[in-house]
DNA sequence: GAATTCCCCTG
DNA sequence: CAGGTGATATTG
């Protein structure tokens, strides 16, 4: 047994007599009768106080010679979906559920997207909420739809669509049955037409609005994006849909988008696409509060959030272009690569295909970095889904052009570039900060790095 | 609602 | 270690 104070010991044991959650990860249980160890949390059966032996680490039970329990996983990373259980699993249902999945996807396959079956998927949501999965998806799709009635000057048959059905006729008769009012109705309660479009998205916590508009400024696409004192824009492709968008706070809590579409029906991967964009679903206190356990002083200003880039493509190509060079100089190469495939005007950032198929003598950089855009290019045209990580395999491309994109193309919460040079120069100042100890909030301790500087 | 899985205890 | 028990999560 490893030294546990007296007082630690009590604490164990009454959270362990409690399944105390606030104690989940902070050391586990151990039994001696069946050599099995499980975190506080684990819902089997009590063991004896006698049986037991308290481990802080899961290596000294490891080491001890004791296996993990299959029931609590004690063995799974903190943070993992294993590690969070089924109340996460229900959660990440219904975050893909307001994301509009089953408007193209069924219930079971959304189960097996989540690793559970379908009949328990409905089981949980009638446990949690009382209602069905479809039933629910049905509220959020006319939600959406009213606020678009609201807002917008698209039509009703445009509405229905951009919400997510497949035919006016029973978006009517959903519409009617739970608001109690028709569209038309709703739509000629607002007063006057909007010229333009827009959509309202709100978030909860701080935003530092303007860290992020800096953020964005610095690195902007001239023709493609525009910042301004209050707002960020851009054209961009979705798919086989032009469009551009405009975002910037409306009311506290809100963020309002005015947007143009060809393809309305892509409204919704918009909406989605925004929001990992510009990180509106991060719990910015909560993560802040722990790295504030880590080191007081590490977060100055709060409500920082990752400042997303519109695909891994585009990230990465940031990246292998960001190589080496200052911020400056990689913005001159992305500005000459855009304006030069796109000589009238810029409706989006380069696709794989068309810097595939390009002649890059243009750019001013290394031949070999040409080589690795070129390649990178080919790569993403044939697999536009490979993650970041496959991308290792491409001459050129190695961890700190993946974990650029990781972090502002796939917005991953946990990437710490210990390997950046102002984030090296940051840990000398906070001994405490590691990739270990910021986990699994990695990637927002990045930014309060880069934030000191 | 039954069956299965998994854990803990005892002999 | 085998056999028995209780409890929970998950499935068909």
């Amino acid at each position: 047994m490893v030294d546990i104070s007296p007082f630690a010991l009590k604490q164990f044991q009454s959270a362990r007599q409690a399944r105390d959650a606030r104690f989940d990860g902070q050391f586990y249980i151990a039994v001696k009768t069946t050599g099995i160890f499980c975190r506080p949390i684990c819902p089997a059966n009590l063991p004896k106080e006698e049986n037991v032996e308290y481990f802080v680490d899961k290596a000294q039970a490891l080491q001890a010679g004791y296996r993990p329990c299959l029931r609590c996983r004690p063995d799974s990373a903190p943070s993992s979906w294993a590690w969070k259980g089924v109340e996460t699993t229900f959660l990440r249902a219904l975050k893909l559920i307001e994301q509009g999945e089953l408007q193209h996807a069924t219930l079971a396959e959304l189960a097996e997207r989540v690793g559970i079956s379908d009949r328990y998927l409905r089981q949980l949501f009638q446990h949690h909420l009382g209602m069905a999965p479809k039933q629910y998806a049905l509220y959020h799709q006319l939600m959406f739809a009213k606020q678009l009635l609201h807002s917008s000057s698209m039509s009703i048959t445009e509405v229905a669509f951009a919400s997510g059905f497949n035919s006016v006729r029973r978006f009517n008769d959903a519409f009617k049955q739970v608001l109690k009012l028709t569209p038309s109705q709703v739509r000629k309660d607002t007063e006057s037409e909007h010229d333009i479009n827009h959509i309202d998205l709100a978030f909860k916590g701080p935003l530092d609005w303007q860290h992020m508009l800096d953020f964005y400024r610095l690195r902007a696409i001239e023709g493609l994006e525009l910042v301004d004192e209050l707002s960020y824009q851009r054209s961009f492709k979705l798919g086989d849909c032009n469009g551009w968008f405009k975002i910037y706070p409306s009311k506290a809590g809100t963020m309002r988008v005015e947007f143009k579409l060809d393809d309305t029906r892509q409204l919704k991967a918009l909406v989605n696409q925004l929001r990992r964009m510009f990180d509106l679903d991060a719990d910015v206190l909560h993560i802040e509060q722990q790295l504030g356990e880590v080191a007081p002083d590490l977060v100055k200003r709060s409500g920082i959030r990752i400042p997303g880039v519109w695909s891994t493509w585009e990230a990465g190509v940031r990246a292998i272009l960001g190589q080496q060079v200052s911020i400056k100089a990689a913005i001159g190469q992305l500005n000459l690569l855009a304006s030069t495939l796109q000589p009238e005007t810029i409706s989006h950032f380069p696709t794989p295909q068309e810097v595939g198929q390009a002649d890059l003598s243009f750019l001013r950089m290394p031949q070999s970095r040409k080589e690795t855009l070129s390649c990178f290019a080919q790569f993403m045209t044939h697999t536009p889904d490979a993650s970041p990580e496959q991308w290792l395999a491409l001459k050129g491309i190695g961890p700190w052009t993946i974990n650029y994109a990781r972090l502002r193309g796939a917005s991953e919460p946990n990437c710490f570039l210990d390997g950046d040079l102002v984030v090296k120069k940051m840990l000398q100042q906070f001994p405490s900060v590691n990739t270990q100890s910021v986990a699994p909030w990695g990637s927002y301790a990045t930014f309060h790095c880069w934030s000191h500087a």
